[in-house]
Formats: C-alpha cells, structure tokens, sequence
DNA sequence: GGGTGAAATTGACATAAATCAAATGGCGCA
DNA sequence: TGCGCCATTTGATTTATGTCAATTTCACCC
C-alpha cells in the first residue's frame, strides 16, 4: 500500500460505510461521525493480495470490513508467524508508530476501510472519542495477542487445533450452535497462527474427524459435532 | 490487589513521583501534570509478591517505577505463560477492562506508582494527551506481544535464549556493551516466559557458557562475552 | 565452618512434533 | 474425459525438547 490513492487501488469513497457499525469509530456523536466517516475509502484485495508490509510508511489506518486479514511476522530464513486474524470490524494497523511492524495479507477476498493517520490524529485531537475508541480497540488486540502467547508457548498441538476451530466458531455465534461454516484458511496458515506444520495440523484434524468431535466437507466446510468435548480439549 | 487503600498495603502519596519522567503522563503541560500526578500513590513490593489477579475488578493502573513486574496467565492444570515483563517506565494494566486479565507478580523488589482507573478516565475526557499517552504505551506493548509471537510460535529454544538475553541487555544499553547485569528471572521464570521447561533452558545456557558467548558469576551476573555472534543466534 | 534447603545442573530416557517422502484428492480447464 | 496443478493426507523416520531422577551448587544461618 505505498499509495493508496494511485489508481490500481480503485478505490471509492463510502460516505455510508458499513465502519460505522462495526469500527472503531462509533464512539462518536452523529456530527462527528459525518464529519470523521468522509475521511475514508473503502479498497476490495483478492485471496493473497499484500495489503501492507513491515517497513512502508504508516500512511493509513484500516478497518477490515468484509473476509479475514492475516498480519504476520518474517525470519530472515522465511518461517512465518501469523500474530492476529482481523474480522469485520477489527482495526487494522495503529496510529502511533511511523512504520508498519508487520505484513498484512487478505485472506479470500476482503474490503477494508481506510483513514489517513495523519487525518486522524489531527481530528481526535479535538475528539478524544476517537483515542478512547481506538484504545479499546488496541487494548482489546492486546487481550488476544496475550491469549495467543500462552497457547504458542504452553498449548499442545491438539490443544491448539482445538482452541483454533473455537475461535472460529465464536464468529458464528449468531449461528445455532452447531452451524456449519467454511474454514477461512488453508492449512499452512493454520499452521502459521498456531506455530504447527502444516502435517501436524493435518494429523490432528484427521485425530478430531476419526473421533467424530467435527465433521468436514464439500471444500472445507466445517460442522463442530461435539462442541462441549472440543471445549475441554483446548 | 483487593483493596489499595487498606493499611497493610502501606502506601504513600507520591506528589514528586519518577512515574513523571517514566511514563504515560509525560505528555502533559506543567499544570496538567502536576494536577495528575496528584492522583498516584506508589507502593512496595517484594520478590514474588503478587501485585493483582485475572478475575479481580480493575480499579488501578500502575505504572512500574523500579524492579521487574511479570504479568502471567495460567492454564488450569497449572501451565504458566509469562505474557510481558514490566521494567521501569511500562504501564501495568488499562484503562478500559472492567477486571484484570491477568496475574501481576513483583519479580524481586519492586516499587509501583498506581492511579486510580476512573479517576484517569474522567481526567482524561478533558485531556486527549492523556488517552494519546496511555494508547502509545499499549501500541507499544502490542508490538513486544506480537514479537514474542513469532518467539514462540517459530524460534528454537536456543534462539529463545539468545533473544531473551538480547533482550535484558537492551535494558542496560545505558552501560558499555558488554556491561555485566544480574538476570533478574530465576531458571523456572525463564522458562515460563519462552514457553521451555526449566532443564532446557539450563542445558542451553550451560551451552552458550561452553561455547564462550557468555559468562555467569557471582549470583548470575551474566557477561556477553561475543555480542555479535550471541545476536546471530537469536 | 558445617548444615540446610532451594535452585540449578546433568544424565538417561521417552515422546510429541518435525522432517522427508510418497500417495491421494479436488478443481479448473483444454 | 482426462491432464496438470495445488492442497492435503498419510507413512516412515529423526530430532528437539520434555520427563523423570539424581547430583551439585550456592546462599543463608546457626
């Protein structure tokens, strides 16, 4: 994203954009709200499209509005960990530092808001909603991302294949309990969020099908059969 | 942490507190500040000390004045994760949890300015700098949480060590750069922070000593004896 | 100075997960 | 229908780390 208003981004204004129900900015009263959400831009990626890498500019601050964005960190020698999923309605990036710390890459197709930091710093100046909402948010990321340390530093692999399908299944939750649902990523970014190879992450799920505790099919669509039981294996 | 205000907690209002030059309120003016700095009370703590719970009401955010604060989660068999190792200047808690997340432990003697959670809030509605402050300080805790990640999830346990000895050599970067430092975490500490067992984290500092990379006496003085072939490794 | 107990080290062995390698499955497309 | 390309699964084997069990070191204290 080194230009976010070059023309291949194709972006569109969205004076009516689905962020303000979902983001970080509904913090605010109606007048601001217009005045902050003529800020933005909404941008489609594809499966796999780079959204921003570790080292550009902090130009922008997102705000993922549809599909699932993976934000992962590099070793020299190319092992790859995958430090956060952002849903609907998660922030994308900071505010506060100068680069991006991290990659950030569309899983399947996505649409994500955007804001200018510049833009945004100078308008919470005057409306501290804005830090407020956007410290929650933060704060909040914080709360998974120390979530995910105990599971990668203390969780056995079956634990966290188990914690992982939870996870999902929580952004179902509108669904009955046992609704089915597609499993967003492939096997190797399972294996990269959860700090597995990718034979591991297929042994266990191969493990969970044979015990009957998930059912998968048709391209990846997931049923949790036996919620309860998956629950204390994780 | 039940109750800050009861006796034995021994605590004592700190008007000229080091919490101004540490830490999040170091962007006030003058009068803001002073106004602020009202509202801490520091107190003492001794080594393995516990300083809050997960579970407990969230009614004061700390800020960590001398010693090593480590915040930890469990898991129920008794797992431990350190999640983050609080150091002079860092921020203990938030601003925006209605209970803590996690458990806080003095890691030797340590000493805490606290404020008051709803008192910050409602300073902080009239003072954006304050919210700006508090939201830097956890972006910035976010980025070290995001680091151990990829530690945990991709390093082995001899680059864990490594860049866990980088790491305390930062905090003394004040010193020359092979400057000898006292390890503050005991063997078992080390371990639940890189998510080892306590012997392998032994075996691999007996192996860093044989290969000459470092030197440890005296009550684990440690010297980085070859800094740049240490960080090689991490 | 010798005794005590916690912390750290070391050794022998077990095992979960990684690695290497092959087979299978699924899907678009000619 | 069948080819080609990935993604996934499965199998055989290795290995890093965990586990269990002594032993050693060291700080502390009488």
């Amino acid at each position: 994203m080194n230009n976010i208003t070059s023309n291949h981004y194709n972006l569109d204004k969205c004076n009516n954009c689905p962020v303000r129900d979902l983001s970080f900015c509904n913090a605010l009263d109606n007048g601001a709200l217009e005045e902050f959400s003529a800020l933005s831009k909404t941008k489609s990626f594809q499966d796999g499209q780079l959204i921003f890498s570790e080292g550009k500019t902090n130009e922008y601050l997102g705000s993922v509005i549809l599909g699932i964005v993976k934000i992962y960190k590099l070793l020299d020698d190319g092992r790859q960990q995958i430090v956060s999923l952002g849903f609907p309605g998660d922030m994308l990036g900071n505010i506060i530092d100068s680069e991006y710390n991290y990659f950030a890459e569309s899983v399947g197709d996505t649409k994500i808001c955007f804001y200018q930091v510049a833009r945004i710093n100078n308008f919470a100046e005057s409306n501290p909603a804005i830090y407020r909402s956007i410290l929650g948010k933060t704060t909040e990321q914080l709360g998974h991302a120390r979530e995910w340390l105990l599971l990668l530093g203390r969780k056995t692999a079956q634990e966290k294949i188990a914690s992982f399908l939870l996870l999902l299944a929580e952004h179902h939750k509108g669904d009955s309990p046992n609704q089915a649902f597609k499993i967003p990523l492939k096997r190797q970014e399972i294996a990269d969020f959860l700090g597995l190879t990718i034979e591991t992450v297929s042994r266990h799920f191969s493990n969970l099908k044979s015990k009957q505790l998930i059912r998968e099919y048709a391209g990846h669509m997931l049923t949790i059969v036996d919620y309860d039981q998956l629950k204390s294996l994780a």
